[in-house]
DNA sequence: AATATTAGGTGTAAAGGTGACACATAATTT
DNA sequence: AAATTATGTGTCACCTTTACACCTAATATT
């Protein structure tokens, strides 16, 4: 039994425990700027930071990213998904500490009202940060080329979205990561044809004049989608 | 100043801390199998596990990785990716354990002689595996993904060739990655169209009556080739 | 009431890439 | 000298992508 090996044990002995933090980035789009939502965290009251926390005892690593996100925004099932693990040895200057990433994509609406007030968030946009705590800024960078990464390859934009949305909403996201111009025609063939979209009856009004359609998503197909992406990569 | 902030301090003084480590999924290709080398790690006789170790106090991750695939195989300059970081709280049954998983890509013909004998190290194939320690299976798994992903995108498999090899040679690893057959004509136009290749006049010999021509990777277009993916995704 | 304005939405044609398939070629074996 | 076997080039139909033009709906202006 490995259980109870004795030299197991020993080996384990050894060895030196660190503290395991869990930090997210927390994406969302307000209609014309990408944006990272950061916070003032307890005591840190100079610098602004990611959300984050410290892995618990009964907790598995998705869980704890989970539970920190909901303290924050009192959101459930949000896009969450593991992004790296920082591990340099002086990330943090108080005692060595390997941070697990996660980043995060929601809809700004649903957000807003339920903020936790014990943190001051505010939403700043990714392409103008404030000085951020440790190696934050590596995070959120990073963050932005895997969400530009993936978008590219998965129609993953969605969950920056509210439940219904235009056309030249969604263009404006994706101009937003992108940092770009997309041809609105062409852009909107190409969203359509992924079948993903459901065209509502209702327009959006005051925006512009003619009013824009609004859509909201096929949400079984597009869980499918997102499901088949391995097998149907390899032809 | 953070440093010795007292109201921080204490807040990282009740955390718990936990061990770190780290396991690689070293992936190579035989010229027929995609192949994982597996170990019997130790004490742990009895079973199969992925080549793995302690995180040290002066270490980052990515050096901790290298130093442990260094050890095994005596290889530097190997194509290694951190994966994923595993921590479910039972995952090894000793003690809470959190391990970050690397994917390495390595090149069958270097490695052969420089195998530590230390570690009984064994190639499998992935589509084969005896039963692994811990949750290395999930690992694994994860890793194939992870490849057919990435390869799809980038022109990773290269990575996994000799310095020389031929078109019919790569080919055959596409369809042990993907578990497939490849139409030879298209894999060819598709490959050589990336202009990543150089031909050598050099054929090789013995395996087939009219000799494949050797290619070698063009470096300095394959590093821009990878590095430039992000901005090229944008269009 | 008529016209101008503005953003939404549809259409189209050229260019490029993909997939399915046939055949010529080089070198070894018989 | 002929047969064999895997290499490597060629072609054609089809689909996707790109670039660009124009019509439309609804509000704002005169």
């Amino acid at each position: 039994m490995i259980r109870t090996h004795p030299h197991m044990l020993a080996q384990y002995k050894q060895q030196h425990p660190y503290l395991v933090a869990l930090d997210s980035i927390i994406l969302g789009f307000d209609g014309e700027t990408l944006r990272v939502l950061l916070v003032k965290r307890g005591v840190e009251e100079e610098t602004w930071s990611l959300m984050g926390g410290w892995l618990q005892p009964d907790e598995t690593l998705d869980q704890a990213a989970n539970r920190i996100l909901y303290e924050l925004t009192g959101l459930t099932n949000v896009y969450l998904e593991q992004l790296h693990a920082f591990g340099d040895p002086h990330r943090d200057p108080i005692t060595r500490t390997v941070s697990v990433a996660y980043f995060a994509l929601i809809k700004v609406a649903d957000d807003e009202s339920r903020l936790s007030d014990a943190y001051q968030a505010q939403w700043f946009s990714v392409y103008d940060l404030p000085p951020l705590l440790f190696d934050h800024a590596d995070m959120v960078e990073l963050s932005i080329k895997r969400l530009r990464y993936k978008a590219a390859h998965q129609p993953i934009g969605f969950e920056l979205m509210p439940e219904k949305f235009t056309i030249p909403q969604l263009k404006k996201l994706y101009d937003a990561i992108y940092n770009t111009d997309f041809d609105k025609r062409n852009f909107s063939r190409k969203i359509l044809s992924t079948g993903l979209l459901i065209k509502l009856d209702e327009k959006q009004k005051g925006y512009s004049k003619k009013g824009a359609f609004y859509y909201q998503v096929d949400k079984a197909k597009y869980q499918q989608a997102i499901e088949s992406l391995l097998s149907f990569i390899a032809n």
